[in-house]
DNA sequence: TTCAAGCTACTATATTTATAGTAGAACGAC
DNA sequence: GTCGTTCTACTATAAATATAGTAGCTTGAA
């Protein structure tokens, strides 16, 4: 049931899909994705064509059109990615992201204000000191 | 100078040469990543020659052997992925991810309480309020 | 010494991915 | 009705990736 890894070029295009909403042509992801003709048509019909294949996308036929929409959504291949990507990265500790994260100034004051509230909100400890 | 980005096999077998140390051979390679045999020699010699051209190991010749080393380590593209991967699973903010974890319970209780101190070094804030 | 084992360099091939052309259906404008 | 536009289905091709064979050099052991 684990959804098939993406290429390169379906993991871009996917990327813009799931900023979409609703049903879409292929022309819709073309603009959406290439406003500038970067890739043809048909190499993104191509492309979508195959992400149906593996799962990512439904299509329908509407009268002569292909309607397409979102199979999966990201959230769905959120646990496995994240779990890939700690592995790979942080030996699998989440800690070690955070801390890094922190090191990297990558969350703002405010950021970093809200995490000590959700922290305290999970652990039940209201000041922080026993 | 961006290091290129790697394939499948070249992402596999890189992950398990940076567990390694000093220099090594194709079979030291080959051993630590396929004890079962599961690629051929020469299959694993071609993608680290492979990894030379792509500026993540060095090679160097010893006799008739050639000795690999570690070209590019594991940090230096580790802000690219963080950021690459916060990006699209994210939408860039650290925060969420953070979030995402803590809700996950991919922190242990124990890992909770030194993120807080963490982050009281951090803030500079002994007690968490103002 | 000669032979087997191990290694390298080179080559070969299959598969997958990326890319896009083309023919023909459908349809709206005129 | 016919013509241009747009779409689909199918096909074609190029490029990258994965995979491994082979020939020949080197070397230690018998």
């Amino acid at each position: 049931m684990k959804p098939k890894r993406l290429t390169g070029l379906e993991q871009e295009i996917m990327d813009r899909i799931w900023e979409m909403e609703g049903d879409f042509s292929v022309r819709d992801v073309l603009e959406h994705t290439y406003p500038d003709g970067e890739k043809a048509y048909t190499t993104v019909q191509t492309v979508m064509n195959n992400l149906c294949e593996k799962g990512y996308l439904n299509r329908r036929k509407v009268g002569p059109v292909n309607l397409y929409s979102i199979a999966i959504r990201r959230r769905e291949i959120l646990k496995d990615e994240t779990d890939g990507f700690l592995k790979r990265m942080f030996g699998g500790s989440s800690l070690s992201l955070v801390n890094y994260l922190i090191g990297q100034d990558k969350l703002t004051a405010d950021e970093l204000a809200r995490l000590e509230t959700l922290l305290r909100e999970k652990t039940g400890d209201p000041g922080g000191n026993a």
